[in-house]
DNA sequence: GAATTGACGGGGC
DNA sequence: AGCCCCGCCAATT
């Protein structure tokens, strides 16, 4: 089955990155893996994540973009909050304080992933008025 | 091979 | 904030 394994291991490389105590939208881990990957598929990667490599890829950090737990009632959420990540009451995680600022620049480089923000430093940018800034926020 | 679904995202209202 | 609709790629039916 799935002979784009490549690809499904890109992703779990890409969830492997992001450090304990930090999460990430599964839009966020598609862009870093780049072009023919989206959210849809980082979900589906992690669906069929085998047991054996649930130890070795964080799967419980990526979360959607509202910062809830997409995965049905499993306890995600518990392994999060003990890795020090905080929900409100409402059972969100403010994605402004722990989202993952994406994967350092050189391993990107090297292993020939993309970088959050910004995105593809070569090809776009060719609309926008440029003067933006583009900061991502951070508080 | 067409239609549906899925651990999704973003833009518009 | 919410709700709706469309796109996106793969696997299943």
């Amino acid at each position: 089955m799935q002979e784009d394994e490549a690809l499904f291991a890109r992703v779990y490389e890409v969830v492997r990155q992001v450090p304990s105590g930090r999460v990430a939208s599964y839009g966020d881990v598609a862009t870093v893996v780049g072009p023919g990957c989206d959210a849809r598929m980082v979900g589906y990667a992690l669906n069929a994540l085998p047991k054996r490599d649930e130890a070795a890829v964080p799967w419980q950090r990526i979360v959607n973009r509202e910062g809830r737990i997409s995965t049905r009632g499993v306890r995600q959420r518990e392994i999060l909050e003990e890795e020090g990540v905080a929900f409100d009451a409402r059972g969100r995680i403010p994605m402004a304080r722990f989202r993952w600022a994406g994967p350092d620049s050189a391993w990107a480089a090297d292993h020939g992933y993309h970088t959050l923000q910004t995105l593809s430093p070569r090809d776009d940018d060719d609309d926008k008025g440029a003067g933006e800034g583009e900061q991502l926020s951070l508080f």
